[in-house]
DNA sequence: CTTATCACTTAGAATCTGATAT
DNA sequence: ATATCAGATTCTAAGTGATAAG
């Protein structure tokens, strides 16, 4: 806990390597050897990698600062095994990654981290407070929630008038009185008086749960808003076929738009995407239609693709009157579909619009991207709602799939998508009561885990020495996946998505054990895709224990073998909950995460930082946690170009401040030849003139630090799934800054429990 | 067990918007 | 007034994990 892991230092590299590991995959044959050779060129590119660590595990992180363009690898993927073994037998050893490209795709960049391992081998101890955490919360144990919160309530309210400014006149009314479950029938108050008290902030915090694993006992809405139908082109925008103009039945055309509109997307070179779209779009093609247009290469989009950015230029540069009435009808479709009434309150919904039909957009190197989504109907929807709301009607002339009316979900509706198969939902915004309670709960359960965190890691220590393969397995996938914060790893089924791995299915292909590393024992290398095709490297020393044992795992295998081959995350999460009630994988990336941000904050405190310095801080200990986490992103396009800026600005600033110190200067001199009141002054402004300088430089000095740390690294993803709000709520209270330096107003709204109810001494 | 289904969280990219620079 | 840009918002894909079904 707390004290164990600093994190550290992150270890960022990125880069090629070179090994093997990864194999071509495979599936589009085809197209492999072109890739190959592309990428051998790519290659060349390459990428460096840097690594570093740093050896003081505290500050570290904030000096990294990715660099790394990394490589893809090769793909990966080969579906089968079988086939993955084929192919690699073909393909040439090391293959290097290559370079990416650009856009899009491979998104492989990465850097990772490790928390540091503690000093000894003992490893993971305790920290002597902990405990004291655990007191204050409510709902901080286990079961949690439930019951202690209600009490903490009503505490609570009082105090809780003060603070939010803003807003909070009053909330009373009628709020505290509703205990919910009266009430129901009232509808129709309910909708007004929900009105109202969404301007006044409902504190669902301080109400009690549910505790029959019902979802809601009132649910109404008004269903989903439908895509705009298709709007032909007009007749002068052709399309030709090999030269030739020709005229497309309606629903052919249309997904021609869908790939006129990409056209200036890389997707739209790759082969797979390609073939994918072909065969998609031939569906919709009249049979003369079908036979004509057999290449997809000598088809011409490109009036198409013209016409609709001339559309969007268009729309640019409407004239305000427009813009204006555009906005109010989006608002007035806002205000009509974008909230629903649960339980007596107006929540919004977090995606009230159905996906429009267009061409999937898989990310990395996805077996189906370029297929085509479909149009969603309302013969295609289900929706749940209370029985005794006011059922939301379909569009004139249509019918909804079904209409049920199942509290034990909290979804409103939903569809199945035609490219996977798999189910979507409609759902709240995390600002709801339903959302925000979920991931206050969240965050309990990794605060339990915080509280036996050593017991588990002194178990899963003795377990590598276990006679059983099954057991060592266990215990060395959760020591990553708590030291390396690793998701789990769910088994995927083959060619149906991008080839990418978690913890428990990593392949003998993605790890690399070098006995000796420069001055290093032990070192694992970990190389491979993850979420969202995103690369994870990182090489990390490990315990002599843990090496003998991967290399135990990998005797006999093949590259494409798994490495844990006794062991998924359903073994793997049924053992964790038996050694905590709520227990799974992924808590630890929770618990972890946010301790280290704690943890962070502490050592980068410092009292008389100035306000922007303090910020910076904050974002440094948040970088730790993406940078642990490896959420990464692509450097934004204009990245250069806006540094540079910048830079000028910091320049200007530079010049600025020294003709001040001129002028300072002068004016002491003036005074002293003078001495009279006059001069005397002017000096005091003169002084005053170059601390304002001084300040603002610095101030852009440090949003350019920032800016450069962050690169390639996203932090909004670890602020808003990963870190305890509570924790950055207490820091700024204890240093004074505002929170709207921490939190947009969206992060507000989603984490007012927290704003509302930390007190400056939280402990995670 | 193994596989499939479902619900829900987590994720980076795309797009939008509004503030700021020109 | 217009263009630029950065941050906010939206979008939807891609994970996790519980549970049901075979």
């Amino acid at each position: 806990m707390s004290g164990d892991h600093a994190h550290g230092n992150p270890q960022v590299h990125s880069g090629a390597k070179g090994s093997d590991a990864h194999k071509h995959k495979d599936k589009h044959k085809e197209h492999r050897h072109k890739d190959h050779k592309k990428d051998k060129e790519r290659d060349k590119l390459k990428h460096s990698n840097s690594e570093h660590k740093d050896p003081s595990e505290k500050k570290h992180l904030d000096k990294e600062k990715l660099k790394h363009s990394n490589g893809s690898s090769d793909k990966h993927r080969e579906k089968h095994k079988e086939k993955r073994r084929e192919e690699k037998i073909k393909s040439p050893p090391l293959e290097k990654p290559k370079k990416e490209k650009e856009n899009g795709y491979v998104r492989e960049r990465s850097p990772a981290a490790v928390k540091s391992e503690p000093e000894d081998d003992s490893g993971f101890h305790a920290s002597p407070k902990q405990d004291k955490a655990s007191k204050r919360e409510h709902g901080a144990d286990g079961s949690e929630h439930k019951s202690k919160k209600v009490k903490a309530e009503h505490e609570k309210k009082a105090k809780k008038r003060k603070h939010e400014d803003e807003e909070d006149e009053d909330d009373e009314d009628d709020e505290d009185i509703k205990p919910k479950n009266k009430t129901k029938d009232k509808k129709a108050t309910d909708g007004k008086k929900a009105k109202k008290e969404e301007e006044e902030k409902w504190k669902w915090w301080e109400e009690e749960r549910a505790t029959d694993g019902s979802k809601w006992r009132f649910l109404e809405h008004k269903g989903p808003v439908f895509a705009p139908p298709y709007e032909a082109m007009p007749d002068k925008v052709k399309f030709y076929y090999d030269g030739k103009p020709m005229k497309l039945n309606a629903p052919a055309e249309e997904v021609a738009t869908f790939f006129a509109k990409m056209l200036d997307h890389e997707y739209t070179t790759k082969d797979i995407f390609r073939k994918n779209f072909f065969k998609d779009w031939k569906k919709e093609m009249t049979s003369e239609e079908k036979s004509k247009l057999t290449d997809l290469n000598k088809c011409n989009f490109s009036e198409m693709s013209e016409y609709f950015k001339a559309q969007s230029e268009a729309r640019k540069q409407m004239s305000k009157g427009e813009k204006q009435k555009n906005r109010e009808e989006n608002e007035r479709l806002l205000q009509e579909y974008g909230f629903c009434i649960m339980d007596n309150h107006k929540e919004r919904i977090g995606n009230f619009r159905i996906e429009p039909p267009g061409l999937f957009r898989g990310r990395g190197d996805h077996p189906k991207m370029g297929m085509l989504k479909r149009r969603i109907r309302p013969e295609d929807i289900i929706i749940n709602c209370s029985k005794d709301s006011k059922h939301p009607k379909p569009p004139p002339g249509t019918k909804w799939k079904e209409l049920r009316h199942d509290n034990k979900v909290t979804w409103l509706a939903s569809w199945t998508e035609n490219i996977q198969g798999s189910i979507k939902y409609i759902m709240l915004n995390p600002s709801s009561r339903i959302k925000g309670e979920k991931d206050w709960q969240k965050y309990e359960t990794a605060r339990r885990l915080k509280k036996c965190v050593d017991r588990l890691r002194t178990q899963y220590r003795d377990d590598w020495k276990s006679k059983e393969m099954r057991i060592r397995q266990r215990a060395v996938a959760l020591y990553f996946i708590d030291k390396l914060a690793l998701r789990a790893g769910n088994e995927k089924e083959e060619g149906e998505t991008a080839d990418t791995v978690g913890c428990c299915s990593l392949r003998v292909e993605h790890i690399k054990l070098y006995p000796k590393m420069d001055d290093q024992e032990y070192v694992v290398e970990f190389d491979f895709l993850g979420k969202d095709s995103i690369r994870y490297y990182n090489k990390i020393p490990v315990e002599k224990r843990v090496f003998k044992n991967l290399q135990l795992f990998l005797e006999n295998k093949q590259p494409d073998d798994d490495l844990f081959d006794r062991l998924n995350t359903s073994i793997l999460n049924k053992h964790l909950q038996e050694l905590m009630d709520g227990l799974t994988a992924k808590v630890f990336r929770t618990y972890n995460a946010s301790i280290t941000l704690q943890q962070q904050l502490k050592e980068l405190a410092c009292p008389d930082d100035s306000l922007p310095a303090k910020v910076l801080s904050y974002n440094r200990a948040n970088r730790a946690v993406a940078i642990l986490c490896n959420h990464q992103r692509a450097p934004p396009k204009t990245f250069e170009k806006s540094m540079q800026n910048l830079q000028t600005k910091i320049d200007e600033k530079q010049n600025q401040l020294s003709a001040a110190r001129k002028q300072l200067k002068a004016a002491k001199a003036e005074h002293k030849a003078s001495h009279d009141d006059k001069s005397k002054k002017t000096v005091e402004v003169k002084r005053k003139a170059v601390q304002r300088i001084e300040e603002q430089l610095m101030k852009l000095q440090v949003q350019a630090t920032d800016r450069e740390e962050n690169k390639q690294i996203a932090l909004g993803t670890s602020k808003l799934n990963y870190l305890d709000p509570r924790i950055s709520v207490a820091w700024c209270k204890k240093w004074a800054v505002p929170i709207e330096k921490i939190y947009n107003k969206t992060q507000r709204e989603k984490f007012a429990w927290a704003i509302d109810m930390t007190e400056e001494d939280y402990e995670f």
